[in-house]
DNA sequence: AGTATAATTCGTTAAATGGCGAAGTATTGG
DNA sequence: CCAATACTTCGCCATTTAACGAATTATACT
């Protein structure tokens, strides 16, 4: 039981939500989840403990970055389940289908450049849109 | 996605989750969940209502007595798909199963009987365990 | 070694949540 | 009509939660 409810408290913040739909097509490493939500990397680095912790999503440290991508089927069932249901339900969604369009953009961006999204936030500059090249 | 977080929100609370399993087999009026719950009418009401605005749940109101149930069929494919979830996951779970026993003993008492459950639960005894006859 | 970068942990704050009891509503029964 | 019963709504309190920035850890780059 406690199990299950780590699940849907973890399935019942829209940022979570966002995240494992930005997951669907492979692992992300945190400064891109950081872009794409707009949020603190603290709080971007809270929720994604919350999701592991639920089993939701897998970590892989690579170097200084470390991705966070959907389990690949050794996960339990019901968390399995719960993320078929998630992508069925919100395949459609406004926001999700956003995402999606921003997030090709995000992943054109070359890694060293995007990272400086600490100073970026910063700056109050939102140009989280604009997928920027030297 | 609004609605989603609703779902996955009132998913994420262990009453509202008991609440619904102890549905599986029926519709219940508030007086036999306060009993199963032990919580204060006043809480197991906001919770139906919680459920009831995810559409988790159906509401008919049967003279004084409110009944609440699962929805038959006509409720959105995600809601539906939530409750299987929820009841494949936990259909084994060790409170489920003691739940779905003790509820069993509660739908025995006469309800004339049991929805003395305010006075009682004030008396501080739980005699919930007990079904009784005079 | 020493700086820079990526991410996490920690401490704080504002808002949301779950709980209760008191008061209000609706229905039944005298 | 009036009292009793079955909820529900409201107002309050304690706890949890999402957010942030500051401090910390781990890795890469000179």
């Amino acid at each position: 039981m406690l199990d299950f409810i780590s699940i849907t408290k973890a399935l019942s913040d829209e940022n979570r939500v966002r995240t494992l739909m930005m997951l669907c097509d492979g692992e992300l490493c945190v400064c891109q989840l950081i872009e794409m939500l707009g949020l603190a990397p603290s709080t971007v680095s809270k929720h994604m403990s919350i999701l592991r912790q639920a089993r939701l999503v897998q970590a892989r440290k690579e170097g200084k970055w470390m991705y966070y991508r959907l389990p690949d089927g050794d996960a339990p069932q019901c968390v399995l389940e719960a993320l078929r249901w998630v992508q069925k339900c919100l395949a459609k969604d406004k926001k999700i289908v956003a995402d999606n369009k921003q997030l090709k953009l995000v992943c054109k961006i070359d890694k060293e450049e995007l990272c400086g999204c600490y100073e970026r936030a910063k700056s109050g500059k939102d140009n989280s849109s604009v997928p920027k090249r030297k």
